[in-house]
RNA sequence: CGGGGCGUAGCUCAGCCCGGUAGAGCACUGCGUUUGGGACGCAGAAGUCGUCGGUUCAAAUCCGGCCGCCCCGACCA
């Protein structure tokens, strides 16, 4: 390709429209231009890197057995009214009506047509397993897109979908696209962690994400490095360790003018939070038939409440935190509640399974100014739930071997659902098992995100100059610089173009009349891993100026050998990318 | 949806407080010079100041509504 023609400008300055490195750098170089919030064109290179992520895709989709189809982005509201997510759902799905008043949506994804084809297609277990996959457009209407391409509302995915006549089979092709994801990170160049995620509305029980560390990344983490236990913050457990007590105390009624949080009446108490019972009020809403109530959560002073998990205690669809008047209507005051002098008939009481373990606890006494000491569990207070809702943090203690947590932030490029038969059953998807019985295929879905991926391969090879994209997903593997427009170097820049092309290296060709500045400059930019000068220069030097980008250490190569030393050069880089198959974390290697 | 910021030439921004001729740099066009790390001179083209309304003799500038974009939070099958 002549940069003289190729269609998308470098942006000498700092685009001001997000604050992402990778948004800032793909802008930049000429690979994508913002069209509304969420809403990306992909100029000419960028195209060339998402197909090539598609590609090192389709590969490892394949060698696991998979079979590329295609299906439709736009789906009539019916296969979702089946499946139930047309009421589950909210405003995030795109939906409009054809020009005969028919409703119809913008895909979110394609459990259901997944569902559908499997009507016509399977009736016999004989024809299990199976395993599909396209890439495919996603519109989700995201209630705030950011981050560049992080966080968009259209964009192409890759999602796969498994089809088992039992869990068995389901529990093999989950590993199959564990292994196949790492694998793929791998390809690219940038390390993905396996994270045990909430399965969520997905349903089914065992989920995990393949989360790009990075502290911009929009998801919290724990990790360990040692038992390599990770675990999204929703669904992240740690040892629980009570503090250590001899005997119960008395419930004592204490004064405590003006001390409303945790730290304060710890302080004025002189003990540490975590000897005090922290009260964290929501509503929770229970579907359209019941009426919403109130969610007391008691964690022990140090701690958070994990929402998602206190959420599954109560068994509620949604919580929310409850304003002041609704805590006071069943008898709190906010700043001194307790689970005592509560009415029980209209809140559900949840406990930490810390609580009933920790002894003599300062709580509130449900009046201005007021706290107990010395309250214990069963003694002096109860819950209607036990349940593990408090938040792990920085530094809690891991749950296999007690050693600290770390806590990082993550970009989700994919994750895996074992789905089981929830979609198969709402939607009919059947098959004869071989006492000729009727069963539901046992469906996993597995997903990764075929932009986010670019961005975070982006964001990982930035400097300030620009990109310095890995071999497999660059768009060109060299940039061919001609400097000065005398006919001698202009000759020998045009030939060894032509013998590049003709050796089907991925060339990016700078022939444009512009200053040797601007010529670095925008090779800098553009991402292209080898740069290979031609100028006078080099053409007294013997030949060629060849090397990394950026590098300092560069060699003359004389012309005629020009293009094997380049592709040596691109062999060598592909072999360093694929060291990074070794040794990487399999599901049989995993831990958590 | 809550909080904050912004909207002026293709891009980055100044001008707005204090109302009166629409600006700079980069990019672009022409001519000439220049060619190893974002060159220089001369000439030129380019904006309905997001939008609608109000105040005023007069609005980019003051006031109000709306729209859009960005950031923080909520949310995120």
């Amino acid at each position: 390709m002549r940069l003289s023609t190729l269609f998308g400008e470098t942006l000498r300055e700092v685009p001001s429209e997000s604050d992402s490195v990778s948004s800032q750098m793909l802008a930049r170089a000429g690979y994508v231009r913002q069209l509304a919030a969420g809403l990306y064109s992909y100029l000419p290179l960028a195209q060339r890197s998402l197909r090539k992520i598609e590609q090192i895709l389709r590969e490892e989709m394949d060698a696991i057995n998979g079979q590329e189809l295609c299906m439709p982005v736009v789906h009539p509201a019916e296969i979702w009214q089946e499946s139930g997510r047309w009421y589950e759902i909210g405003d995030e799905m795109a939906r409009f009506q054809d020009r005969k008043g028919r409703e119809l949506v913008l895909a979110m994804t394609h459990e259901e047509v997944v569902g559908i084809l499997c009507k016509t297609e399977i009736r016999s277990y004989r024809q299990l397993p199976q395993m599909v996959y396209h890439l495919q457009t996603k519109f989700r209407d995201e209630p705030r897109p950011r981050a560049g391409l992080i966080r968009v509302r259209e964009f192409v995915m890759k999602d796969s979908y498994s089809l088992d006549q039992d869990f068995e089979g389901l529990q093999s092709q989950y590993e199959a696209h564990y292994d196949a994801y790492h694998r793929f990170g791998a390809r690219l160049g940038i390390n993905l962690v396996a994270v045990q995620s909430d399965p969520g509305m997905m349903g089914g029980k065992i989920a995990h994400e393949f989360m790009y560390i990075t502290p911009v990344g929009e998801d919290s983490l724990v990790i360990c490095d040692e038992t390599g236990y990770a675990a999204n913050l929703d669904v992240a457990s740690f040892q629980k360790i009570p503090e250590p007590a001899s005997h119960e105390e008395p419930l004592v009624r204490v004064h405590t003018p003006d001390q409303k949080t945790i730290a304060k009446v710890a302080h004025f108490c002189g003990v540490s939070t975590r000897q005090t019972g922290k009260m964290v009020f929501y509503m929770g809403e229970f579907g359209s038939e019941e009426p919403s109530r109130l969610v007391a959560a008691c964690v022990r002073g140090d701690m958070e409440v994990n929402e998602l998990q206190l959420q599954y205690a109560v068994k509620a669809q949604s919580l929310r935190p409850a304003e002041t008047s609704e805590i006071t209507s069943v008898g709190c005051v906010p700043g001194f509640a307790s689970f005592r002098d509560i009415d029980r008939s209209k809140a559900i009481l949840v406990a930490d399974d810390l609580i009933p373990e920790s002894k003599n606890l300062i709580i509130g006494a449900n009046e201005v100014d007021w706290h107990y000491t010395g309250a214990n569990y069963g003694r002096d207070f109860t819950a209607d739930v036990v349940a593990p809702i408090a938040l792990a943090y920085d530094g809690a203690p891991d749950p296999i071997n007690g050693k600290p947590l770390r806590f990082v932030r993550g970009i989700e490029v994919g994750n895996i659902f074992q789905l089981g038969t929830r979609y198969s059953e709402r939607l009919g998807a059947l098959f004869n098992d071989q006492d000729g019985k009727e069963q539901p295929i046992v469906m996993g879905s597995y997903g990764i995100g075929v932009g986010r991926a670019l961005a975070c391969v982006a964001e990982q090879y930035s400097d300030e100059y620009g990109m310095d994209l890995p071999i497999s997903v660059a768009p060109y593997q060299v940039i061919l610089v001609s400097l000065g427009r005398a006919g001698e170097v202009f000759e020998a820049a045009e030939a060894l173009y032509r013998e590049l092309l003709a050796a089907n290296i991925e060339v990016l060709y700078d022939d444009r009349s512009v200053s040797p500045g601007v010529k670095f400059a925008d090779a800098d930019l553009r991402g292209i891993p080898l740069r290979c000068t031609v100028s006078s220069r080099s053409l007294n030097n013997g030949g060629a100026e060849f090397g990394r980008r950026r590098s300092k250490d560069l060699q003359i190569i004389p012309l005629d050998s020009a293009v094997a030393h380049i592709q040596k050069a691109i062999d060598e880089c592909f072999e360093s990318l694929h060291q990074r198959l070794e040794n990487l974390p399999t599901w049989v290697s995993r831990v958590s």
